[in-house]
DNA sequence: AACGGTACCGGTAACGTTGCCGGTTTTCCC
DNA sequence: GGGAAAACCGGCAACGTTACCGGTACCGTT
């Protein structure tokens, strides 16, 4: 009830202009020290505070980030936390919103951020996410926007994400190298580029090592631990089974290892697994399971650093693209040849 | 660079006055038909959107809530996910902005989200808080607030939690019905009401049973996996070592469990584990470990609702408390009896 | 013909702030 | 001691919106 005061209550009190007030606040040229004085004292007094909406409306800028990620996962709220720490520092407040992986949710989430009046987007899209309209809008209008984690072909802006191919690489060499010969894909949705990015790395790989692509063993399903166990399932009754497989994620490797254990097999002996991702909880279960890890954290800081570079400076920074490499982590699931 | 429309512009076109406009698009009450009919298809025609900054400084509230959490881990992240769904239902607009446990980051954070104008907050305090005045000063300020998951007696605000004191019972009379006898928690820093709670339940089995509390078997850390560890390993090696721990979160648990297996005991046989989340993991390493479960999501929804709830009552709810129950899953790490 | 009511519309002020311009006072210099 | 420059200050407009008030035109009633 208390209203917070204003630059006019100050004006008031000291008898001189809301001009003068508002100087003394800022520049402090053109005003008189001893003015200047009396008004901070003031102004500590009553302990104001400037109104950020005026300032806003004034400038026409919000000072606020809105950043839209499909889920709050182990990954993104790292990179949600490299992002926070960087805008923070830098004066930016953050909204964070998720769109739960849904489209239409993803939607809402730009058209609440865009009345909101923010300054910009980072944003990682939906894995449902085929039109990306709304997502051009933002273009259209002019406002700065960076895509990170998972970016889209479809997409020109300044974007951060790791090399997934390499990571996909990585992960079948090293399944190759153990001696796997019918290495097993659990890819994720196919207008996910991410997953085709991963898948493509797989296949190079086999390709580089003249392995022949066995369709059957390339499977389709969403980022899910239940899905990728049926999955799973379905790849272990067929005739000719799989003798590895690679899941682009890490919850996708947990389903499969469930799958697994159920059907009797051991890891890495009958059968090895590469996940993606590095979560903990990969070196916590029996056995561990080797995966790619993405720099997370560090990928989020560079994703804001970016966004307040192409802020600032006003050239068309829409060819942009941070590539960070990711690393394998081998463990217990898919080591069957002792260490060199 | 092409700026959005305004009502001016519409006026202009229009060659009617912003008034007349402005009460075409909203109330609908005495302006003419035609005119109405004119403007609106105007505001299509032009993708008017009403400024929300110039509505917000005249109204007085932003429609965005200050949600301030100590971080994103699997419990939050749940509970932040249902406080969204009811607020974007609400038409409010949520702001999410992590303390990491750190109580500077925190008042930061509060006079951020006071500087962005939030309507109000919903907050979950940090580790390391043991001072509220910055939070009170929120409440001086008379702006609404709810508190969730980590309360704290010190603030006199509407809450929304788990029976903590319950839960800490729970796990702990069913250690006592297994047959374990020395039983240790790791409890989580002192100040945390969220920790001194599940200890007090705690206490209250052990009463229940008649078994004396042991000073030595009360550790207290931080809610963290590796100071979990260190702490169990000084459990493991006192003369009259515990027999089980209950862990007050599953982080914890986790740590315990590592520090168990490192020393080579068995759990349920040589010691029993029960921890506190019920987060996914513990189903997945071996032995599966029990745990409390909290209803999250429901959690966080309810929160949010009791918010909107005090925004729109002006009548004190400070006193209003929701408390919802906690619930034991028995795993293998704490059972050593055959079931009944 | 005079009056009251209704329907419709426009102008103004206000939310809190700052940039710009113009004005007054002080200071300084020759 | 006169003029110019510097120092200092206040008024106005504007950012986009709406609440409030006042005004006009038209209708029907007596």
């Amino acid at each position: 009830m208390t209203k917070p005061p204003t630059i006019k209550d100050i004006a008031r009190q000291l008898n001189i202009s809301v001009s003068t007030v508002s100087r003394a606040i800022r520049n402090a040229s053109d005003v008189n020290k001893e003015t200047k004085k009396a008004v901070i004292s003031l102004v500590e007094e009553l302990n104001y505070q400037p109104n950020q909406l005026a300032l806003s409306l004034r400038n026409k800028q919000t000072h606020t980030i809105g950043v839209i990620v499909p889920n709050l996962d182990y990954v993104l709220s790292m990179m949600v936390r490299g992002i926070d720490e960087v805008a923070l520092e830098a004066g930016y407040t953050v909204m964070i919103c998720q769109s739960n992986e849904s489209f239409g949710r993803e939607i809402l989430n730009t058209r609440r951020l865009l009345e909101s009046l923010v300054d910009g987007f980072i944003i990682s899209v939906s894995a449902e996410t085929k039109n990306f309209d709304h997502i051009k809008k933002i273009q259209e209008k002019e406002i700065p926007m960076v895509v990170f984690d998972r970016v889209t072909p479809h997409l020109k802006a300044p974007s951060v994400r790791i090399d997934n191919e390499d990571g996909g690489f990585q992960a079948t060499e090293h399944l190759i190298e153990q001696g796997y010969k019918r290495i097993a894909i659990l890819a994720g949705p196919k207008n996910l580029d991410i997953s085709n990015k991963r898948m493509d790395g797989y296949l190079a790989a086999l390709k580089k090592h003249g392995i022949k692509v066995d369709q059957n063993l390339i499977m389709h399903c969403d980022f899910n631990q239940d899905y990728a166990f049926f999955a799973t399932q379905e790849l272990l009754v067929m005739k000719k089974r799989p003798d590895a497989i690679f899941t682009i994620s890490d919850r996708m490797a947990i389903g499969a290892m469930l799958a697994i254990k159920k059907k009797g097999l051991n890891m890495p002996e009958d059968i090895g697994l590469v996940g993606f991702n590095d979560e903990p909880i990969l070196s916590l279960v029996s056995p561990t399971i080797s995966s790619v890890e993405q720099p997370s954290f560090e990928l989020g800081k560079i994703t804001a650093k970016l966004f307040i570079e192409s802020m600032h400076d006003n050239e068309d920074m829409s060819h942009v693209e941070k590539i960070l490499k990711p690393k394998l982590y081998i463990r217990e699931s898919s080591q069957r040849l002792l260490k060199k």
